[in-house]
DNA sequence: TTGCTCCTCACGTCACGTGAGGTGGC
DNA sequence: TTGCTCCTCACGTCACGTGAGGTGGC
């Protein structure tokens, strides 16, 4: 007349492996068997598997349900602190619904920095991959100008020329094409005055910004483009110098 | 000069034993080794763990994330998806921590069923499990007024002795306790009459009730307060026939 | 030589779920 | 005999974490 794993899951609104897991872990007493094996619940245990039903339901761990049978722990200070756990994982999960709907609603797409909003669109995947290692290394603020930078460059009537450039491209068409750069580099500059020394305004370090920098725009850039980048800086030292 | 795990594990906000664990699900690709078997990250790397990342953080599966790289899922499809259960959760959550508080506020203790408030602290252990068994077969009104009842019976003056009765109790004192019963059981059917036949009101069918009740009860009182029940109840009947 | 970093197994965690294979009751 | 229930292993799941034991660079 006892009552089977199986009709003690339906009483406590479990499962029969759970019941059984918790025999395991011994978070419930095992009931004695019938001659067949069978185990015969009472109702001591439907009384300590509804307290343990209870507790998970409110997202306690097991552990701590132990812990609270051997009394080992205050059950209002547990309660207390599951309040606060919630709290943050409600506030948390929060924040995600918030990206996401930011995700959703605007055009940004996911393998851009959070945080930039939509606008990624009109840059290249290259440029897109520099600005998702330059917001490792830099403030988000920073990163806004960069992002600005970008999408600016993009409309020098160069910039084709630039992305579809050979590795093996002459030298002349390397300096024409830094000479074409240099002014509107020039005028970024002066705008975002920062990026003259922007390794002050790196988050981890300007040796790691660098370090992190110049390895990304070797596996972005092909040689060639790496030597305009580099003929465009010394012409811009040259500005400055004159 | 490419970038170590640890370094890109840092680079992603990430832990080293994520990216070999990305890697090993094949969400990740390997990179080229160094001579002396060190992974060797480039930006590609960096690129594809950011967009990992970025959605494990959304609290998004990676199964769903290898998914989505495999073109297998629409993004936008698989961002609903995650919004709809977040949106779940939290609803959850946020029940979770009214019936926390309610749980804190008042003195309603963690061993009474769910919904019934405070108050149990006058009941007995047995009442209790009791009222625990009957909340798995009745609704909460119900359940209200069998606590109002056990609350009421706990009044009567014979309460102290049915409690203590010996399973060996003689029949004079037996006969005596259910007559001291009687009248406020009869009271108490006509204050509440579906108690005359709460088989109607059981949740999972009359049949299942009455085996978990009657089970309930041969669990909880030893022979002789069974015995009590018995002549309490057929007190009733005669009063109900004469 | 010492301390630090990197590597690869292999096993652990959490709360069970999912078969596999066998037995008992009607 | 058939179908249903119960039992006990043993392994799987999910997203990693935690050592163990060995090697390389300075």
């Amino acid at each position: 007349m006892a009552w089977s794993t199986k009709e003690l899951a339906e009483l406590a609104g479990t499962t029969v492996k759970a019941i059984r897991h918790y025999h395991e872990i011994g978070l419930l007493d095992e009931p004695s068997r019938a001659s067949n094996g069978y185990k015969q619940y009472e109702v001591r245990h439907l009384v300590s598997l509804l307290r343990i039903t209870r507790l998970t339901d409110l997202d306690m761990p097991l552990a701590q349900i132990a812990a609270m049978r051997r009394s080992d722990v205050d059950p209002d200070a547990a309660l207390r602190e599951l309040d606060e756990e919630l709290t943050v994982t409600i506030a948390r999960l929060s924040r995600v619904r918030a990206e996401l709907s930011l995700l959703l609603g605007q055009q940004s797409s996911a393998d851009m920095p959070a945080g930039l909003g939509p606008l990624g669109a009109d840059l290249s995947e290259t440029d897109r991959s520099v600005l998702l290692v330059y917001s490792r290394v830099f403030g988000l603020a920073e990163l806004r100008d960069l992002r600005q930078n970008l999408v600016d460059m993009r409309k020098n009537p160069a910039a084709g020329e630039f992305d579809s450039l050979p590795p093996d491209a002459d030298e002349a068409t390397r300096q024409t094409l830094a000479e074409q750069y240099a002014p509107q580099l020039s005028a970024l500059i002066s705008r975002y005055p920062w990026m003259r020394d922007r390794g002050s305004r790196a988050l981890r370090g300007e040796a790691f910004a660098e370090r992190t920098i110049s390895q990304a725009m070797g596996d972005l850039y092909n040689p060639a483009q790496l030597d305009v980048y580099d003929r465009i800086r010394r012409l811009l030292q040259n500005d400055r110098a004159s």
